[in-house]
DNA sequence: GCCCAGGGATGCG
DNA sequence: CGCATCCATGGG
């Protein structure tokens, strides 16, 4: 694989380490929307459009910068591949799921996204979020951005309900009259213990939604969000009916240590594409 | 009608 | 502390 950075467009010669589909539909992003060999996607207030070609990918934008980054090309999917499919329980994922790589998201789009993913589908998480955007959002032309602190801030109860939030509107409430720009930076640069106790300690965020936060929007590998889907991972691989969602977090995280973040995708995109069952 | 979805909050012992 | 129950909503 090969990465050409040109002043209109960045181009993905011989993409082994990069699919567009499967990056985009492992559960890390609900801002997109794919047509055959064209997608688009945003973040923010950003956009990007990527075409998928026999041979490569192109990817245009206006902040190339911005999604240089976050598409996470400075690292090599290729040793984190190598390495994790030395396990025989991850093999066959990272097989399947050759191109993923983990976005670096924005945190406060990834706070507030992830809030609504709380038992819930992927389906209905998007067009919640959609509707976030499209109703509270500035509007950019050709989409919305994503709604600052600020347009949140007066967003009401009611209206997280008109969006489809359900139970979880009073606790995005409460979250986001919370939340200020300064404590946004502050979470940046402070210590992982300090991120989790500030990210639990919002409404709506538990374990299994900080790590996905830690995972997608502050650069955390070393983690193992479990949802329902990495429980039947884990049931299957040990052949266990365990529900223990901690003690699950646990032994996955100690089993794949700073590559856990990386395990973890392959793992989701493996079973859920598959709908594979306990 | 039941079960499930990238779970979390709350109350009870 | 562990554990059970409840929570909106829509698709399968």
């Amino acid at each position: 694989m090969n990465i050409e950075r040109l002043k209109d467009k960045i181009i993905i010669h011989d993409p082994q380490d990069f699919n567009v589909e499967q990056t985009l539909n492992c559960g890390q992003i609900f801002r997109y929307q794919i047509d055959d060999n064209h997608a688009q996607v945003c973040s923010k207030d950003k956009f990007a459009e990527l075409y998928t070609y026999p041979d490569r990918i192109e990817i245009i934008s206006s902040d190339l910068d911005y999604f240089y980054n976050f598409f996470d090309f400075e690292r090599d999917y290729s040793i984190i591949k190598k390495e994790l499919t030395k396990d025989e329980f991850l093999f066959p994922a990272v097989k399947y799921g050759y191109g993923i790589r983990i976005l670096n998201n924005d945190p406060y789009e990834m706070i507030i996204s992830f809030i609504i993913s709380a038992n819930n589908n992927i389906g209905r998480i998007k067009r919640s979020i959609e509707y976030l955007c499209s109703h509270f959002g500035k509007n950019m032309g050709k989409y919305f951005a994503f709604p600052t602190l600020d347009e949140l801030k007066s967003v009401t109860i009611e209206d997280y309900k008109n969006a489809g939030l359900g139970y979880r509107a009073e606790q995005m409430y409460e979250t986001v009259q919370t939340l200020t720009i300064d404590a946004l930076d502050n979470l940046k640069s402070v210590s992982r213990t300090e991120q989790l106790n500030y990210l639990v300690s919002l409404k709506g965020i538990g374990e299994k939604v900080a790590n996905c936060i830690l995972l997608f929007g502050l650069g955390a590998k070393d983690v193992f969000p479990v949802d329902t889907w990495i429980n039947k991972v884990y049931n299957n691989l040990t052949k266990s009916n365990e529900h223990d969602r901690e003690k699950i977090t646990r032994e996955l995280t100690a089993r794949y240590g700073n590559l856990s973040g990386f395990a973890q995708q392959y793992f989701f995109y493996y079973y859920r594409e598959n709908k594979i069952k306990v």
